[in-house]
DNA sequence: GTTGACATTTACAGCGCTATAGATTAGCGT
DNA sequence: ACGCTAATCTATAGCGCTGTAAATGTCAAC
């Protein structure tokens, strides 16, 4: 057993398969990274060493030298909420397949965490960073302003200088809505407008909502847009109980998420109201439980998979140097119909 | 030549600091560090030069120059899966505690990619690497061990020497029986055995089912372990009418995940049983699904809090210079009864 | 005054790799 | 043979930080 000091045991380094092979250093670099101007015998030689020793570059030194680290970071919410976890996997594999890996920074909703994103505190660890910020709105990330390349996702209160891609919420209400309306339905129930909500989701999303059914000639009734006191199944299933108590009637709900969406089910089987004779559900994010709920659930459904492109190449050109304007971009969005309507 | 390679732009380096500040840079160094033999005079006035110039530590450097990285890698199969996207959480929580962060690597089922983990993938990069393997089995792990630090999360086919972390699944599996039985539950089914499962948990789980029913002097009713030819739910809701079709009756269903319990409401539901009046259901792992489905889902609930703290503190002890053997570790499990039993 | 015994601060050699510039060799036309 | 260009290969200066060893200051005790 070598005796080493804590620090990684005898590892084999660069000079160490240069030395063995009787080459300069950048010989066995150009080699190990398939530079096309070695010569057969030279190359084998070196290949050679470098298997009998088992040598294996040290990727924090080849970053410290080249200044690129491969690695972007993302930075979400709670890796573990199904619209997260779905976004993240996207945005691996996307990475992956430009040679880029991810590492996720869960900034749990906390306001300080968030900041520390934006105030680079991947400085030097990473290429650039996707951030999907829950907390502090734009114009605060555009204040502090980081130095490593930036890309949002979601909602922007406002028109920002920083890249941004979402889809369009208005819109994809209105098409679910219209859609709702198509198979008769009239009286539409909003899930729900929720209280200490900061983002500008919801709202985009009950404006998409109001603007279907006005152009549809229906009257707003805002016994309809319903109140929760916050985002857990359990605050949804309130929500909607609460109104069916106090006598309201509807024949359809429009979920701002998925999991509204799981509490509308439960709420109205509570209710004793079939989905979706009686009242139809359709939720929102289309994640993985809209599959597995039974009835399975209808949703609108953001092309997750183009969210991820598109952010990582907006990302991708500012790591390459492009320095202009903020661009915000849309992506696709559908309405998927399951079994709730 | 001022010429650099598109590099980063003149970021402001520790030595700036120190020219501006007047010292060295060790002292400024120092003064990151919170180094407490600082006079406070330096100390105010290095950190004015610190504001003053938006200073900020190049962590790719720092790593380099201490041989440590302050990050583990996770390599889980798919991050967006209810378990994993939930241990990654905590695993990402405890880390975050004890100063580290992690990087995830989405293995995504592929023998190769888990080969890669291995192998050192991650050679100065990571301190550490917690992995959750799927195809390929403890033995060739053993034998391809690496030089990085790892933990194993999951079931090892047999005894290796590798750190390794688990819930005992034979007995959680006889537990979840056992409570079915307390119900008054005698013709339980296991849902299911899958095709091409190379894992161990399902057959530990079984191997636990069958346990806990002969102990209480139930005889093994072949047609009860139901198969299924896929993971999927929709596998799943075909294995179990299947079996209903095959007039195969029962009372209770053991699932081996909580996508199998949700695939057993759904068959069931379809074939006009009512969960739990006339068959109970009790999911396994626990996720947040269970929570969310309508009726919620009973489940048996490995303690995931305890499974990331476990496995990282086997892991921090690896990367502290423990060089034993490899350690096994049991965690604690639970059954969680909701709607369904 | 001096002397230790510490408390502060500094100088500088790496960490392991890449990149630039220059040295050497090879290939070829005349 | 000779000159010239192109193909290979080498030497070495960083990348930005930390750790070590040594230098300098400070202060209480003689």
């Amino acid at each position: 057993m070598a005796m080493t000091t804590g620090r990684s045991a005898g590892r084999v380094r660069l000079e160490d398969v240069a030395v063995l092979a009787g080459v300069s250093m950048k010989t066995v670099s150009n080699v190990v990274h398939n530079y096309e101007h070695v010569s057969s015998t030279m190359r084998g030689r070196v290949q050679a060493a470098i298997d009998e020793l088992g040598y294996r570059p040290n990727l924090t030194a080849r970053r410290l030298a080249t200044g690129k680290t491969g690695m972007i970071a993302l930075a979400i919410p709670e890796m573990d909420q199904f619209y997260f976890a779905e976004m993240a996997r996207h945005i691996g594999e996307e990475a992956g397949r430009h040679g880029y890996r991810i590492i996720v920074e869960q900034t749990l909703n906390d306001v300080e965490a968030e900041r520390a994103v934006i105030r680079d505190r991947e400085e030097g660890l990473v290429d650039g960073v996707i951030f999907h910020p829950a907390r502090i709105d734009t114009l605060e990330i555009a204040r502090l302003r980081p130095g490593t390349p930036l890309v949002l996702l979601g909602e922007a209160a406002r028109p920002v200088n920083t890249d941004h891609v979402m889809i369009d919420n208005t819109s994809a209400a209105r098409d679910g809505v219209e859609m709702l309306m198509r198979s008769g339905r009239r009286r539409i129930a909003f899930l729900a407008t929720v209280r200490g909500d900061i983002t500008e989701s919801t709202h985009l999303r009950l404006l998409g909502y109001q603007e279907a059914l006005l152009a549809a000639g229906i009257e707003l009734d805002p016994r309809l847009v319903l109140q929760s006191d916050g985002f857990s199944i359990d605050d949804g299933v309130r929500a909607i109980s609460a109104a069916i108590e106090a006598g309201v009637t509807f024949d359809a709900v429009l979920c701002r998420d998925d999991l509204f969406a799981l509490a509308a089910l439960r709420a109205l089987g509570q209710a004793g109201l079939r989905v979706p004779e009686d009242v139809s559900v359709l939720g929102w994010d289309d994640t993985a439980v809209a599959r597995y709920s039974t009835p399975a659930l209808s949703s609108v459904s953001p092309d997750k998979r183009a969210l991820a492109a598109v952010a990582f190449g907006l990302l991708e050109e500012r790591m390459q140097g492009y320095d202009g304007v903020g661009r915000h971009q849309i992506v696709p969005h559908a309405i998927i119909e399951r079994a709730t309507t």
